[in-house]
DNA sequence: TGATTATATAAGCTAATTATTATATATTAA
DNA sequence: TTAATATATAATAATTAGCTTATATAATCA
């Protein structure tokens, strides 16, 4: 056994979890970097409460973790949560989405650095 | 780029058709043995439109093929699908389910024979 | 301190998902 | 050909999910 193991059920939530397009998105790209809700909304050109609820529901599973500077909240992932290795997985099979990060660089919208 | 790609809105699709309890052990099984309609409902202990509806869900996404052998549909892994090792690398991360397929066998309700 | 910015949360609405019930189709066996 | 078995499908009902609107909280800035 050289990979971790996650209870099927468990599995099954977090599939749910990343069964949408936004959250999915989300995951793949602070795979690489930390974000805020508000780079969130402009990436996503969703409304703030949508773009809040959605990290909430990550955040409730333990996928993310949230670290408050200053009057962000930033969010990372995760990397001791029992499914990140599944999750990491996954992830290696979606393009890479830097892009829209820096979309945001070149607007000067960017908040976080890593 | 040595894994399969995916993009990122039919992964969310696929996961969210996986993020089931009872496909995603359909799957599970599938992938080390074929099995029909009246055995997962066997194992599921659930309704059989209950199930010829999830095992619908999985052919539509290509995810599982159908072959008739009588009056019974066996269904299979599609190793074809452009999702397969997506899949794949995901139910490394999942437990064996055989010993369902062999509480099946013990009751003498196992019909498919690979 | 009051205004602004970032985020969260609650309530309500709509859309999507899943199960149930009833019925249809297809194959086999008597 | 009739009965039995396996499966599918359609209609409907129940549950869940995601969005919007409105409002609350928390940090910063003037």
């Amino acid at each position: 056994m050289q990979v971790s193991m996650v209870e099927i059920e468990k599995a099954a939530t977090i599939l749910k979890l990343l069964g949408d397009k936004t959250r999915l998105t989300m995951v793949k790209i602070l795979d690489s970097n930390d974000c805020c809700v508000c780079e969130f909304v402009e990436i996503f050109k969703a409304s703030q409460p949508a773009i809040s609820q959605h990290v909430r529901k990550l955040k409730d599973a333990g996928v993310v973790r949230e670290t408050r500077r200053g009057q962000w909240i930033i969010y990372s992932l995760n990397k001791e949560s029992a499914f990140y290795p599944l999750i990491r997985n996954l992830l290696e099979h979606l393009p890479n989405q830097d892009n829209k990060l820096q979309e945001l660089e070149e607007q000067g919208l960017r908040i976080s650095c890593d």
